[in-house]
Order: structure tokens, then sequence, then C-alpha cells
DNA sequence: CTCTATTAATTCGAGGCTCGAAAAAAATAG
DNA sequence: CTATTTTTTTCGAGCCTCGAATTAATAGAG
């Protein structure tokens, strides 16, 4: 806010609107984003051609025909595929899977393959993350792309910077420097960052009318995991990517949470809290390495069947996580919840409890009870919110400046 | 960060720069301006002019004679404490205070009352504080100064808009308009602000170097109260002020809170929780209405002395504080802490406990434990964090734009 | 088939802004 | 009184946006 001003930043700042509406709407005539920037059509001719030349937008010469009206047709614009690519790298517990993604948001090709991560040292996981990167970037040199930007997503905590892996579930190891470890073999820039983060970016693009300038999505699967945008922004920590609602205190030396604290609303909440309060196993229970999606459909089939051990456990996790909402909310106040993962397949048996909880806390206090929508497949927001993440960096930090050349002929070339 | 941008924001922007080096300095030559905001000497040499000449700025020729080294000599700028005056009114339980404070951040008078806020309505608090602005409405105008902003601070909750009081423990009633009904009487912008975001605010301005960009400042008094500073800016939920640090869930279902919900953190903190909690009178006990300070201090006395109920209360407290700023924590990360009030006397019973809660809790996982450092008086606080607020929306949204007639003739001259 | 109305997009000059280089101003040192 | 040093201002080059005027490209009317 307090940073100084220069001339041409008016124009980047400019460029940015420009390219955003775009992004948002991938097919746009002049006159249509001069109406949605509010810029005047001068100054979207000048950026536009600009942009034109520099190869970041094409005319799209549609044979939709809408020349059904008077007047000089209009010439849609749009995002230039072939202008850059980025690559969307997810690494989830025993599964790393990538994807080289154009311009405008297509996927052209995307690897898979399955790791014991849990068994591997980091150096292994950050070698086996660079062998399929380095696969894509051949992708992308002998197509003659170039890559500006990797966004690896990841279930974990990473530092403010997004740099680096600092804690994940998915190894033991801590402190592994992913971003270093590409942009040192790749010469591209690297972010690391939280898979519920990029859940988070992923929900705002795809509807951005329900949930727009401030939600949470909430992660139910084997732990807990949270993404926040407020204001139009994704809340990180500090210090880290932060939003670590499932550490938050639910009860004072409470149940083992899989951190080695107690008490913490994943304890309650998480799947193998879960299992553990509906398998009667104690609080104290050391969390099971895993827990297979039909184990946990059938736990939540029995507690749909009759009351027991199953339905309270469920409920219990509602309670968790209603009271952890509402404290959430009291910081910052209510706003929209999606819950996503497999947890969300038993909504229907922590939604009671969790309101109930909700309502008892500050959150609902002055504030009507915000609205819980489901999504029980994470990796597909996982895999979009990553590749969105990569591109708008692009967007907005390269091409948002003039004087690039993007389609230049290395596929390695960084500004 | 996606709105347009016009020429003439670039020469905004950059006088903001020059007012807030200005304002965090109080005394700068060109030379220095030039230093501290990286602007060329040209451009400070045309923004100073303008700002000299709207009367924003003026020359300091000092008696000082740092004439001692060879060349022209600088000459000072200073704020020009005649450019406007802004009004600060801190409303409390039973009292209330306000003052006309210059440009340059000099109390000019101040005026003080007490009043039985709990018995009165809204719009007799409403009243009150009028009165008491227009006293010195009419002292700006016999001045010939243009009061341009009036910022209200008090305990409790307001709207995003920081116009209308929406909760407040010193009064019954809710919702009280009182940023429309000053805004009506007098015509000038006010903002309706918590008292512990001014705290913040303040501490900021106080000791930049160690309250930075991420800290927090909790309020220990009859109730808690948190303002926190993220990234810089003051943090606010996205609906009200927000912040509300004291009604966190502690322990669901846990200890009855004056806001009749149960197990929230004020519930165990609060002079009333600690009060309630030393006298054996259980958990359900009504909160007391409000408990003299030499009653706090003889409980704290009394828990040096021995260890016995009060020794143990003020344990609670500590342990609420810590599990609860070990959840934030958790979200956001740790950051610097302040305790602010009465309380902060008595820290040295709740450190202990509040260390060792914040050690269980996930927000000391990954990062050190952060510093707390203590100031018992509040009220310097929140006057001197309400007056810079003030202030500082003159700096941004009216000194930065050119083309204003900065020392009008009408006291009540308004943009 | 030509002409006119209509809508889209571009061009051009006016007016801001920052910056670097050069000039002017104001003091000390000798 | 002159040279030196440091601060501050002035001036032209180079961006940028915007409004008004101009050019482009179509559908419909006669």
């Amino acid at each position: 806010m307090t940073a100084i001003a220069r001339s041409d930043d008016v124009r980047r700042q400019n460029r940015r609107l420009v390219l955003s509406v775009l992004r948002r709407s991938e097919k746009l005539s002049r006159t249509e984003i001069t109406a949605r920037t509010g810029l005047s059509p001068s100054t979207v001719s000048a950026i536009t051609s600009d942009l034109l030349s520099d190869g970041i937008l094409r005319e799209l010469r549609d044979g939709d025909a809408t020349a059904t009206r008077r007047g000089r047709p209009q010439v849609a614009l749009g995002l230039n595929p072939d202008a850059a690519a980025v690559i969307a790298v997810v690494l989830s517990l025993n599964a790393l899977s990538a994807a080289l993604i154009d311009y405008a948001g297509d996927v052209i090709v995307s690897e898979q393959s399955r790791l014991d991560t849990l068994a591997m040292s980091g150096d292994e996981i950050a070698a086996s993350v660079r062998a399929m990167v380095g696969t894509l970037v051949d992708e992308a040199t002998y197509r003659d792309m170039r890559v500006p930007r990797i966004a690896v997503a990841f279930q974990g905590i990473t530092d403010a910077g997004a740099r680096t892996l600092l804690w994940s579930p998915i190894t033991r190891e801590i402190d592994i420097p992913l971003g270093d470890a590409l942009e040192g073999a790749f010469g591209i820039p690297v972010t690391v960052e939280n898979d519920c983060n990029m859940i988070a970016v992923a929900l705002k693009a795809k509807d951005p009318g329900h949930y727009g300038e401030n939600f949470i999505a909430v992660l139910l699967s084997h732990g807990l995991g949270m993404g926040m945008m407020v204001r139009g922004e994704l809340f990180t920590g500090t210090k880290s990517s932060g939003g670590e609602f499932g550490h938050m205190n639910h009860v004072p030396d409470g149940a083992l949470c899989r951190c080695g604290r107690r008490g913490c609303i994943e304890a309650y909440a998480g799947n193998y809290a879960i299992w553990r309060a509906a398998r009667n196993l104690g609080d104290d229970t050391p969390p099971a390495a895993d827990i297979a999606d039909a184990d946990m459909a059938a736990l939540a089939a029995a507690a749909r069947a009759a009351d027991g051990p199953e339905r309270r456990a469920f409920h219990a996790a509602g309670r968790a996580i209603g009271f952890g909402l509402g404290s959430l909310f009291a910081i910052l106040d209510p706003a929209p919840v999606a819950i996503v993962g497999q947890g969300a397949l038993a909504f229907d048996l922590i939604e009671g409890p969790l309101l109930e909880a909700l309502a008892k806390t500050a959150g609902g206090q002055h504030h009507p009870i915000p609205s819980f929508h489901t999504d029980p497949d994470e990796m597909p927001l996982i895999r979009a919110g990553c590749a969105m993440r990569a591109l708008t960096f692009v967007d907005r930090e390269i091409f948002a400046r003039g004087a690039v050349s993007p389609v230049a002929g290395s596929g390695r070339a960084v500004a």
C-alpha cells in the first residue's frame, strides 16, 4: 500500500485488469472489455493491440455468425493458448500427478504415478517430482512452448514464500525444499502451495456467484484441511501457508491428534478419529495410518442405520467442526463454507451436530448461519486450482509487464 | 487489486507515500524524503511544492542551526498543524472522552464526562456523543480549522463499514447508528471503531520496531478484546470489526459467558470470570456487572501470596488465553502479542499457564513461541490510536488527492 | 445495386505523471 | 571574493489515459 508508483505501473495494472476479465470470460470483444473494465475504448484498443502483437491474445474469428445485428461486427478476443504453458503438480499420499496446461487453461498432457511417499526420503520425493516435471518440460520444449511457471500442491504446510514443504502427512520428513529443487533443475519459478488453498482458488474460479469475496473450504479426509478466501484474496499465514483449521484446539488436553498434540479438531473429525471413536478404541489410540474410503463408507452406513458408536463418532466430528468454525467466525465473521473431500459423503451425519455447535458459539451471534455446500471429489478441484494459480501468476507478474516476448523459442526461457 | 488505474493515481499514491513518511518522522528535508520514499528528487520537489502551496505541509526553519555542514542547508518540512483537525472520541463504560487534534497529531482541547451508559438508551448515548463532539466542532470553527474526519472508539462490535455500534458491553441496546447520527449532525465523515483495533494502531505507530507487520493486541479487563495487525493492515472481519477473540470457544458447553453462550475464552479470562472462580461461585454464576480494579488487585495479591482458589482462577485464565492464542496461531501463525489493560498487572500470574497451554497447541509447532509485552494502561493507547486512525484517513483519502483547499474558511467544510 | 444508418475499433492531440540531466540556489572553506 | 559542496528546482523525454473525431465493417432500405 505504501509503495512507490511510476507512470508505467498504470499500464501494468490495466493490462492485468484486461487479462483478468479475459481469464474469467474466455471470449470478449473490445467493446465488452471496455464495459467490464471501465477503461476507455482507446485504452482498451491500445492494450489489446499490444497483447495481440505480443502473442498473449488472439482474435477468435468465430463461425458462430452472431452477425445478426446491424453495424460493424465485434471481433472476439481470447487468451492465446500458445502464449505459454504452466505445469501443475499435485503431490498426495502415495500418488503424484502433474499436467502441462496451455495458457487458456486446457490440459495438454498429464502424467500420473503411484509412489510410496511414506517410505521415501525428502530427496527421493523431490527427485520423483523433478522427474515427472522434467517429462512435461520436455514435452513443452518439443511443442515449442515456454513454461514460465510451475505450481505444486500438496497436503500440508509450506513457508510463507511458498517455496518449501515444511510438513506433510504424506511423508515423515520435514523441510523439503521442493521449490528450490525444481527451480534449480529447470530454471522456472515455482510455488509450493497447500492443497486446500488451491481448492479455494478453484471454487472461486468455478462458481464466483456463490464463492465470492469471502468463503471457507474445509477438506475432510484422513486429516482436515482448510483454505480461506478473505476479501477476495487467498488468506495465508504470515510465516506459512496457514489455515491449520484441523489443529485449532477443540478440547483442552483432549483426544490424541496425528500431530502429537491433544484435543485438536482433527483428533475428533479426521477419518482416523471417527474410526477410532466408532470402534470404541479410546481417545489415546494412535491414529491409524490410513483408512480405506470403503471402510469409512461402511461406518457411515452403520451410523445411518442405527444409533450406536458409529453415529456418535460422526456426531462428535460434527460437533468439533462446528465449534471450530464458530471460533473461526468469531475472528473473521461467518462466510459460506464448502465441505470438500470424501468426508462430504457423510455430511448428512455431521451436519446436525455441526450446526448445533455453531449455534452455541459467538460466530452465529450477530449474523445468520452461513451456507454449507459439499463436494466429495477434491482432486479435480486441487488440480484446477493449482493450474489457475500458476496461470494467474503468469497473467499478473509476467504478461502484465510489457516488453516480454511470450512465445519464445526455448521451452525453458525465463524472464 | 483489480481496479482500474489512471494517470493521476500515480501522483495520488506518491503523495500518500510522502505524507506517510512525514507522519512517521515529523520533520524531514526533501533529500531525506527522497531517500526514504525512493522517489526521484524532481518528483519529491514537485509533490512537496504542491503540498506546501495547499497548506498541508510547512517549512520548519529551525533555529537548531544544524548548519555545520558545507553546502546548501536542508530545509526541514513537516505536517502543517493548521492544515486540518480531527476529532477522536472514546466511549467506554460510564465515561466519554473526546479530543480535538491538529493535523500534526497534537491535542488542542479535550473533553471528558461521566455518564451512566448502562442506564441510557441508544439515542441518549448518541446524543451525549453528539453534544461533546458539537463542543469540539465549535472550538474548531472558532479556531478556523476545518474538521474532515471524526473517529469514535468503543469496546464492542461495529459493522464492517465502521458506521454502527452493533453491540457493546457498555449498553444494553444494540445497533446504535452512531456514525449516521454524527454525520447527520455535523456533515463530517465518521468511523466507529473497535477499541482494541485502535490499540493495535497505536502500538504500531508507537513502536514499529517491535510491533511491525504482524502482531496481536489483547485487552484484558472486565471482558476480553483483541486487535490484530496482519501484513501491516488492521485485520477486521468481513462483516464486522471482527477479532472477537474472547468469544472463541475454549471449553465446549463450558462456563457461562457474559454473551450468554458457554465456554468462551472470556468466560475463563475476563475479570468477572476470574472473580467468579476465585470466589468459588461456580461456572454458572451470572457475570458480575463490574469489578473494581482494587478488588482485582486484591485477588492478584492473594494469588501471589498462596496457592488457593485465587491462584487457580488466574491460572485458568492463562490457560484459556493460551489455548485461544494457540488456535489463533494455527490459522495465521504466531506473532508478537501485547497484553494490554488492567489485567496486564496480573500477567505474572497467568503467563506460566498461558505459555504451557500455548505449547500444547499447533501454534507453537512450527515456529518459536512469540514475545509477550504488557501495558496496563489502555486508555492512552485507545485515544492515540483513534486519533491516528482519523489522521491517517485524512492523509490517505483527502490530502492524497490534489485540488483540495485544506485550510477552508468554515470549520465544517467537507469535500 | 447503391446508399444510409449503425455499431466497433482506431487515431490523434491534450493533459498528467516520473525521471535524469542540467541549472540554480545557498551555504562553508580557504 | 572565489571555489567547493550540497540541496533544490527546472526542463525535456518518454509513458499513460482519455475524449473527440475518424475510419471500418456490416445490415437494411429504396
